[in-house]
DNA sequence: TTTAGCACTCTAAGGGCGAGAGTGCTAATC
DNA sequence: GATTAGCACTCTCGCCCTTAGAGTGCTAAA
């Protein structure tokens, strides 16, 4: 669809406006605000088409307009300034500084979700890099107590994870390093999907070369199970969305809150999304979450030495400012996967 | 102060009462709900009775009587049935289960705090284990990348963290070995705190013995650099404290989640409240925070070993359930002792 | 000391009212 | 044909008033 540089004027002036005051915007308010050299009853005209056309509504007859879904949509993909930078340089500063004191990656990503969070007034989300794909390349066995072992995994894109393991009988510290060199040697450059896979028949295989050992493989086995773990996310602030005023009813507070509390829902919405573009903006409806109706999901991938890896998003009203956190999201996408990548 | 037989039932009945409806407190409820074969006149006197005592107030002239912080104390301290178990066989289950399922030790606290959360219908909170007074049992390096080295450290409890170290020129494998090795023999058995203090000495001794290592010591200090850390702390979920009927002035709620939010903040009642004994509840005004006054906190010590190595606790209203809420804290901290300690 | 009875107070809910905001239509104007 | 002035119309919001009802506190009697 098309819409006459004045249309697309006016519905773009509806949406800053109702984006900045929280309320229906009125034919005077767009011809004030933006100085137009046209009358507000023209503008009534307009919007009023607008309104046909579905990218405008009313909560009621003497209000003013508010965008629907459909309005934001055609707003986002066709008037929306991608490209400009809408980042002060102390916020700028700001990230850059928070992300120095960083120092490991549960630091790093719970830095991530409270920097899009301040910065936008709304729900920051960071989906953590998703290891599945990644070769081992190293493995180390520490004992914690009698009857815990804790293995470190460390993998060809420096990431690295853990897991603890309860045994029964006591192990040696000699056959730990014997069965590392094993897995080292077998499985070296390997992803952990594939390790997860050949761990099986592996197991069958060292059972009887080393009896002694035997208590240990399956609990290994259990390192590389990642088929029953979701992916990790971690939530930003919450004191900044209570704010906006759409969640001034209590009811809308608990769908939210009841939605992402719900790890898999946010992780599923994320998902979909990074794997369509470097950016993608879900509106309103387009959720597909009757309770989550009125909110947007901003989704941002980030890179590790090239490759996306994960994504962090904001989480807001369809009423959030757009170019502000696409811009905040790209910035801050940029910062972490530099700081990834090294 | 004591109080006659009456005067307890009738301030134990209110408490009960306006904890479960969540509503002013009549003489009328109080004689029918608790069958007592006095009238409501009789009632009416004693509550203007521990009215003028400070048990009791009144939001207006014809409404019931709430407790004050200070009959919430009386009650908590005198009334409250201790000893009593108030979780039913399905919700030890429940924790039982939960708690299986866990497998590392963040786990084991994200789980802690979201089973708090949701058997007491308010926040949970957990104060991570805090190891500066446990010694040094092992510790390990391993390369990530060209820049990058993950230290894991074990302590004598068998508990475990982890610091990654920027490094700016290559470090074999062998140096790091060597060093692992002279940490190991320096400071085996020595606690954390100890040997945060004396690596800076330890540092200019070696530096001199391995000149080739220099520019690793300093960041190995950084690995015990304990002091500019805060204790770790996990926050259940916060959708059931929500709906609790207090919160449903959304002014309540942002001062609620900006006090949360602020890390430190339940960290300082969490820490204070877990030097004083086992289970220990501050009430509204004790909080000293104006913005939390109409919130108590329940903490309940847990032990690694016998030892008491962090706190886990209930965040709501303070017209919660202090005894249920007591039940849930006692019994997971009873399991989560007896996991930790395995 | 307890209680019946009753006056009194305050809230909460509902209805009515008027001001004001903003539209949509009509007819005039460019 | 597009734009605009003018105006009737609609709906909300805040305000006030009223009323019902909940619950107290006092008084006087048991």
């Amino acid at each position: 669809m098309i819409l006459s540089d004045r249309l697309s004027t006016i519905l773009n002036a509806v949406v800053h406006l109702y984006i900045t005051k929280a309320e229906p915007v009125s034919s005077e308010m767009i011809v004030s605000y933006y100085g137009l050299d046209i009358s507000t009853a023209t503008v009534r005209n307009d919007l009023k088409l607008l309104e046909e056309f579905g990218f405008l509504k009313k909560p009621h007859t003497s209000a003013g307009r508010t965008p629907t879904d459909k309005g934001y949509r055609f707003y986002v993909d066709q008037l929306m300034q991608k490209d400009v930078d809408y980042l002060s340089d102390e916020e700028k500063q700001e990230i850059r500084d928070e992300f120095n004191i960083a120092r490991d990656y549960n630091e790093i990503m719970r830095v991530t979700s409270v920097l899009i969070s301040r910065l936008t007034n709304n729900l920051g989300v960071v989906l953590a890099p998703n290891m599945i794909k990644d070769t081992l390349k190293d493995i180390h066995f520490m004992a914690l107590n009698d009857q815990r072992i804790l293995a470190t995994m460390v993998t060809n894109s420096g990431l690295f994870f853990q897991k603890i393991m309860r045994v029964n009988c006591d192990i040696s510290e000699e056959n730990l390093k014997t069965i590392s060199k094993i897995i080292k040697k077998e499985f070296y450059g390997k992803s952990l999907e594939v390790v997860n896979e050949e761990m099986l028949n592996q197991i069958y295989c060292y059972y009887f070369k080393y009896r002694t050992l035997d208590s240990i493989w399956e609990l290994i086995e259990n390192c590389f199970n990642f088929t029953e773990e979701e992916a990790k996310i971690f939530l930003g602030n919450r004191s900044y969305i209570l704010r906006q005023p759409e969640f001034k009813e209590i009811r809308r507070l608990n769908y939210l809150f009841d939605f992402i509390e719900e790890e898999k829902n946010l992780i599923s919405i994320i998902s979909k999304s990074i794997l369509k573009k470097q950016i993608d903006i879900v509106i309103g409806s387009e959720l597909g979450q009757e309770a989550m109706e009125d909110c947007s999901v901003i989704t941002r991938q980030y890179n590790l030495k090239g490759k996306i890896r994960g994504a962090i998003s904001v989480l807001g009203p369809t009423r959030m400012n757009y170019s502000k956190s696409v811009s905040v999201l790209d910035f801050i996408a940029n910062e972490l996967s530099e700081i990834l990548s090294e």
